[in-house]
DNA sequence: TAGATTGTTAATCGATTAACAATC
DNA sequence: TAGATTGTTAATCGATTAACAATC
């Protein structure tokens, strides 16, 4: 029993499976707000997200959540199981670097809050735009940013600035101890392996919708 | 011969191959404007994107793409063949729906340019900004967005508004023609089986993140 | 009880990787 | 020529889907 436990948290978590989960979870806190009933069940899940019972079942295995034949699952149970599986309980603290449009896209966008994410600091070389808010977020020289990413200890941080300085910024904040880059600049990112680099490409989305509509057009 | 090409077409393209093709693409382009060499091979691509030399081929074949042994790709052919295959040959025109600062700066970006998207229109509820520009760009009333997608017949439509106004805006693009929508509003779209969605989910890439993070400061 | 649903093992499917002949 | 690289077929790996017993 607990060697299956041990088992199944060592197992590697499929990437889709990862993808999924916060869609599953954003439904089912909506069902929660709805207040439509205690349990939910995979089946239902699946008919409102148009996906298969299975899969959902699959997939929710892996956050260890622990469901009632016939019954389901608790609600509150199931998004405890899944914020902890993604390591949204407690929620982590980033900082954004580049205020342009997307940064302040960013930055107004709160709903990240609900997925255990919190901007705390954002920066910007532009004189102009520091020390004002955005959003209610105050906006720091990224000459003080290495500084604040040590103080606070911050490790998640956010790249939405032109690809010409995306580099340098990128090494900027390793060296202050960030771990993960989530990256918006149209630009590879290079760091030693140990540093997270998630690369937020729309031309790849791009490129799976134009070859779709492509397709269906020539039907 | 013949046969064989027809099987390649009818094939399926897996979408990882359609998500990587641009990486490529991008990569090849910048070694041609750098005027490296007239032939590029597919070990030189793996070692530049971190990839393996056989993934890179397999993606390249169903592009159409040739090459010859020991030599490598004619690098203006292989920016054509791509092209070609994603559609990406002839720029097709969209609209944007939403400037705020998302929208905004989805019009400031014009790398979409190189990948066959050309947003020719730009619109917004507020009448603030109605008549004004953005990167160029003119703004025009929601109301004529119908009539304009209409005659100018446009096909892919992008959603960057609150999620509240989202669904009902989807709806009148799609009246209107659009068979594609590019999603980036935090809300699920239903549309009839015709039109092509495609829901950009920034809290499944944070998903990935967060885990691998969590799953690395844990080691 | 009967039927729906979970938990789990097995089968299938598709993407990735390996192998190797052809070739420049 | 020798060695690198393509093109293509085969093997492997991993994700999805199916099957079914357990159970509420």
């Amino acid at each position: 029993m607990i060697k299956k436990v041990i088992n199944k948290k060592n197992k590697k978590i499929p990437e889709p499976t990862l993808r999924r989960l916060p869609v599953y979870y954003h439904y089912i806190r909506k069902f929660l707000q709805d207040n439509k009933d205690d349990f939910i069940s995979c089946t239902q899940i699946a008919r409102e997200l148009h996906l298969i019972p299975i899969q959902v079942r699959k997939d929710l295995e892996y956050t260890a959540a622990q469901g009632r034949p016939k019954v389901g699952y608790s609600v509150p149970d199931l998004l405890r199981s899944i914020e902890y599986f993604l390591g949204w309980n407690n929620t982590t603290e980033a900082i954004l670097v580049g205020c342009g449009h997307l940064g302040s896209a960013f930055l107004g966008y709160n709903g990240f809050k609900d997925y255990g994410l919190n901007v705390i600091a954002a920066f910007d070389s532009d004189l102009e735009k520091v020390g004002k808010k955005i959003s209610g977020k105050s906006i720091y020289s990224v000459k003080v940013m290495p500084k604040i990413i040590k103080r606070m200890n911050i490790k998640i941080g956010i790249l939405a600035v032109p690809g010409e300085v995306a580099q340098g910024l990128a090494d900027l904040m390793v060296q202050a101890g960030i771990r993960a880059i989530w990256n918006f600049a149209p630009v590879k990112i290079n760091a030693s392996k140990e540093v997270i680099i998630q690369h937020e490409n729309l031309a790849s989305s791009l490129a799976v919708l134009s070859k779709r509509l492509a397709l269906r057009l020539a039907e």
